[in-house]
DNA sequence: CTGCGCTCATACCTGACAGGTATCACAGGA
DNA sequence: TCCTGTGATACCTGTCAGGTATGAGCGCAG
């Protein structure tokens, strides 16, 4: 009952995602044979199989999904370890209260949100400094899980809360953003059913997990992409009211009625110790009543 | 920049639990100068000093307690993987749907809530086959995060439902359990601080995480022994309500009017995908409003 | 049918490193 | 002062991770 190395995971879980042993190999750097060995090695630890390999390529079994699931969450795990460590290091003698917190945004969205958020907590008498980490589209939700933030503002329907501690800080209403001179633009609200399948104005996709969704819509990677696709007249897109900030002229805004809201929640790793955090945390839940008077 | 392997966190968890390389090399089966190595060579991969060591021993600067905390979760969830993996491996093709679920409740406690709640699971259509884990006084919650257990059943303030999700399935009030000859025996109701300092009857303690806080009062490992201190006039206790179950003739139950309830949740991992655990829950809901009416 | 190409598996070798033993350096207590 | 108990250092060795070369099974084009 040896127990479970890490790059053992790595291995499996670069395997897993490939479905290939000779791009999975050369995605770890390393050949293709020692890799099979490992995997077969695992496999004979563990008294399971978890690959079904034929000739055209490899699929995962029943345990192998469970281990694909569990392991990614592990090697999370240790790395949020090995990257904690190392940014808490420099707090070590010198000044105790040195210490530093990094919150995972999504750039430009929640702004305003932010800039309270900042502004009250470096009034309190004990903040740390904070690193602002703007990332992609939707990557906050990974780096509180491998522990390269501290603290996210996560975004509701687009990640997932499972396993983090969060308060809800606001909640919006969604918009479809259509171009100026579409017919759509005229009308006072819209339904889903209204805008899923216009035929010259497909919704744009981007990415959730690294993949894109199968759909007609142009696929974008970024708010000014997306903006100029929706500009030219080529797409739409369902955004958050708080994106009427950063609309063009050339783009019309129409309230959706029945899209699920998209709420803002600041999230945390729930066994966090951190009192620097904690006490971010508090301001930010103070932030409540400003944010959103409903409540 | 290389990755942490679990076997390095593994010593140094064992290390900075021992405070002590000797020890710690003897627990993990080895001679103490490579773990020394071990750890030294962690510390220069982090870049970050992780123990203090002068000649009376070993203490754990700032970083070495991030990474212990950090690290013992990271343990936990490649158990986890491990575990849970090994666990769906006869699950592999024979039939989809025989999956097995491992449940983990305390010995003895929430016996009739448990009861009912298999029997209700049971009469399921897609029933998976549930294993009872019954596990010593506060052994649960870390079984649930090293996957030893699927599920279980948790009582709120002695474990923490951190990283879990959770539903509530019951709140009793507590009683002091005190030996029937007691003056105190005698009392309609009793408060905290009517108990916490009666010199003949030191409250008995029992291991939070595997040790015993210091105390006046005796060390207990399980009811019956509990129990037969109580009838010997040696100790007291605090338990919820539903202790009364198990009293002797030897032993009075008071109510104590101020002590914090005690309330019995159904926690599993928050990640988790299974059907039969899904199913198993949505049973345990059902059958909140028999046992806690208020809601 | 045959040969090529694309898989993953096997055979075999080698170097790095985990781990063992012996020993040192250093501090505190008799 | 020496003894004891701590962690660190020196040095050796066996194991095993990983590389290269090659095999083996199947699909597919011709």
């Amino acid at each position: 009952m040896e127990a479970l190395e890490t790059r053992e995971l790595r291995y499996f879980v670069a395997v897993a995602e490939e479905l290939h042993f000779g791009r999975a190999a050369e995605r770890l750097g390393m050949a293709q044979p020692p890799l099979s060995r490992a995997i077969q090695k695992l496999e004979r630890r563990l008294g399971v199989c978890l690959l079904e390999r034929d000739r055209r390529g490899v699929r995962l079994t029943g345990a192998g999904q469970v281990l694909l699931h569990e392991g990614r969450a592990a090697l999370d795990a240790t790395a949020a370890a090995a990257r904690r460590t190392r940014r808490s290091g420099g707090t070590d003698r010198p000044d105790a209260s040195r210490e530093r917190l990094v919150i995972a945004v999504k750039a430009a969205a929640s702004h305003d949100l932010l800039r309270r958020l900042l502004d009250a907590y470096a009034a309190e008498p004990d903040a740390a400094e904070v690193e602002v980490l703007a990332g992609g589209f939707n990557e906050q939700e990974q780096m509180l899980r491998d522990g390269r933030a501290d603290v996210a503002l996560l975004i509701v329907p687009f990640h997932s809360l499972a396993g983090f501690d969060s308060e809800e800080l606001s909640t919006e209403g969604r918009i479809a953003v259509v171009p100026a001179r579409h017919p759509l633009a005229a009308r006072d609200a819209l339904s889903m059913a209204d805008i899923s399948d216009v035929p010259d104005l497909p919704i744009a996709r981007w990415p959730r997990h690294g993949t894109y969704a199968p759909g007609p819509g142009p696929e974008v990677r970024d708010h000014t992409q997306l903006a100029q696709l929706i500009a030219l007249g080529r797409t739409m897109a369902v955004l958050p009211d708080s994106a009427r900030t950063w609309l063009w002229h050339e783009h019309a805004a129409v309230p959706l009625i029945d899209a699920p809201p998209v709420s803002t929640h600041i999230a945390w790793p729930a066994h966090s110790r951190s009192l620097a955090l904690a006490s971010l945390i508090r301001t930010a839940t103070r932030l409540i009543p400003d944010t959103a008077p409903t409540h």
